[in-house]
DNA sequence: TAAATTTGACCGGTC
DNA sequence: GGACCGGTCAAATTT
């Protein structure tokens, strides 16, 4: 659900250690499957999986190449670039996945474009696999001789194989800060990869041992039961969390079940939803949330590995359509030993807004799929307590005579609809400037029909239009500003929704929010926001506050701690 | 028998 | 206003 008032339920995840650490050394860039400054549009985590596909056993390589993130993922990948480098450098560098630069893989020796010819080295493979088999059992083929700090994520695998994703980040971490030692650290970064990813080939081989029977390899594979059963056990926690699967469902437009997990972990938030191809090979995965909690100890990753690092991040970057920027939501998740990183949209925001000239339009057309990311968004924001919040607000407005629609832009309806615990019919309209991606939806509330309940969805991209009618209403508005995404509607219509002001009915009384209706206790914290509205997640968030008012301020102020 | 998974129904958002 | 869609719930089923 996309609504904004859930979002504003979310407010229970934890705040998770803030370090500028290594802020400075982050640059966004977005890589939005529709992106072509990202390597033609082939997500980072494909061009992974071929690089990885090294050294992975030639039964694995079945076409297409780009295996075993089947075809390239609807959602988009990210990651972040550290600064002096350039997006084409990074594709050059040995860690991505020129095929010019394929290396050999540090168990078999075996070079991917073997990969692509698994039938011919059908005899390699097996002896490939014995080999992997090996290492993977004692995980001992581990380069790097120091441990690995987790510094920060730098970018998500929304498309990756779930058991990718933690090689992944350990490499992305890498790459990300370290200065001298880069090349050391990419083989071993791509040793890591391939040892998980190894092991992610099986476990899904395993699970499609019945499904896959082309060519008559799926015999010879099954034919290789300890891995079955070691990888079946990884099945379960793939990315070293423990999800509970609620739901499955097909969606439309994609052949491919989709399946929703949550994490088992008490009240954690996170969730993600995966995609199989019907071979059973994960096609897209989409993290929503943040752990609030270090990565469960695993046993099988244990043995024989006391420098993997037992941390996961995912680093999701979420289209911030109001303000037509993008954003990186980052998560890491350590173990106690490391210390853990949490760096909040913004903090990287200031910098992306930069490094992406023009910024991204926000997709009018969002389909559902980007939801997640959208409400992530506003999670990761109130998770993560280092960042403005942006979640929507929703203000409820106590009048007896209220045009819902005359705050100045013009909106067109385009739904209505009663939803559960209200009576009243929930309007939906989208402001009609072109390309403008701002929506709101208007209910009166069910226990006092004059008080309005607006949720504002995204900013404004341009000024107020020209007043209507008597054409004072534009009069005294200031322009469009970097400001909330939401904002309250006045029945004096003198409140820009892109620049917030104070709020104030038209009989002179201050608006009340839900949280004043819901918890007299709280007080009228309205104060916490110079223009009453009511930030449902983080009500007396310092940052909030910021954000309302300050926040022009606020961003510079982080601008210049992290760029 | 408890935990995990499956699956149809329900709900909110959008067209 | 109704249909459609994706996400979630929760009872039933399986492990």
């Amino acid at each position: 659900m996309a609504s904004s008032t859930e979002s504003l339920e979310t407010s229970g995840n934890s705040h998770q250690p803030f370090s500028f650490a290594t802020s400075p050394f982050m640059s966004s860039l977005s890589s939005d499957h529709n992106d072509p400054r990202i390597s033609s549009g082939r997500a980072f985590s494909d061009r992974v999986g071929e690089r990885v596909g090294a050294g992975v056993p030639k039964f694995k390589s079945l076409p297409p190449p780009s295996l075993p993130i089947s075809p390239p993922a609807p959602s988009p990948s990210y990651f972040a670039i550290p600064p002096g480098l350039s997006p084409a450098e990074l594709l050059d560098s040995p860690v991505l996945l020129s095929s010019s630069n394929l290396l050999p893989s540090p168990t078999t020796g075996t070079f991917p474009i073997q990969s692509f010819n698994w039938k011919a080295n059908f005899s390699n493979y097996q002896q490939s696999i014995k080999e992997e088999q090996k290492s993977y059992s004692n995980f001992s083929f581990q380069p790097q001789p120091k441990s690995i700090h987790v510094q920060s994520s730098m970018f998500q695998t929304s498309s990756a194989a779930p058991s990718m994703e933690e090689p992944l980040k350990g490499q992305q971490q890498r790459w990300n800060y370290q200065e001298p030692s880069k090349q050391s650290d990419f083989s071993a970064a791509k040793s890591n990869i391939k040892a998980e990813y190894i092991t992610s080939n099986l476990v899904n081989s395993a699970e499609i041992s019945n499904s896959q029977t082309s060519n008559g390899f799926q015999t010879d594979f099954n034919q290789v039961p300890p891995v079955h059963q070691s990888y079946r056990e990884q099945r379960r926690s793939e990315d070293g969390y423990n999800w509970r699967k609620y739901g499955q469902k097909q969606v439309k437009g994609s052949e491919n079940p989709r399946s929703y997990y949550k994490c088992t972990f008490p009240s954690c938030p996170t969730k993600k939803k995966v995609e199989r191809s019907l071979d059973g090979q994960i096609t897209e995965i989409v993290y929503k949330g943040t752990h609030n909690h270090p990565k469960p100890q695993s046993t099988r990753r244990n043995s024989g590995s006391s420098a993997q690092p037992v941390q996961a991040a995912v680093t999701s970057e979420l289209s911030d359509h109001s303000a037509g920027r993008s954003l990186i939501q980052m998560e890491s998740v350590t173990t106690p030993d490391n210390s853990s990183v949490s760096l909040g949209d913004d903090d990287i925001d200031q910098c992306s807004q930069r490094s992406k000239s023009g910024g991204d339009e926000f997709d009018e057309d969002e389909p559902d799929a980007k939801r997640w990311k959208r409400e992530s968004e506003n999670e990761g924001l109130s998770a993560g307590g280092s960042r403005t919040v942006r979640e929507p607000r929703v203000v409820v407005q106590t009048t007896s005579d209220i045009d819902i629609l005359d705050d100045g832009y013009r909106w067109r309806k385009y739904g209505q609809k009663v939803v559960k615990g209200n009576p009243n019919p929930r309007s939906y309209y989208k402001c009609t400037y072109v390309g403008c991606p701002v929506r709101k939806h208007v209910e009166r509330a069910s226990h006092d029909l004059r008080a309005v309940i607006t949720t504002y969805e995204g900013k404004h991209n341009h000024d107020v239009p020209a007043a209507r009618g008597s054409g004072s209403q534009a009069v005294n508005r200031p322009p469009p500003a970097p400001a909330p995404e939401t904002t309250v509607i006045k029945p004096s219509a003198t409140t820009n929704p892109g620049y917030p002001q104070r709020l104030q009915s038209s009989d002179g009384q201050t608006p009340f929010t839900l949280e004043m209706l819901q918890s007299p206790a709280a007080g009228y914290g309205y104060g916490a926001f110079s223009d009453g509205s009511y930030l449902p997640q983080a009500p007396m968030d310092e940052n909030a506050f910021g954000k309302t008012k300050e926040e022009p301020r606020d961003d510079l102020f982080l601008e210049q701690l992290l760029c």
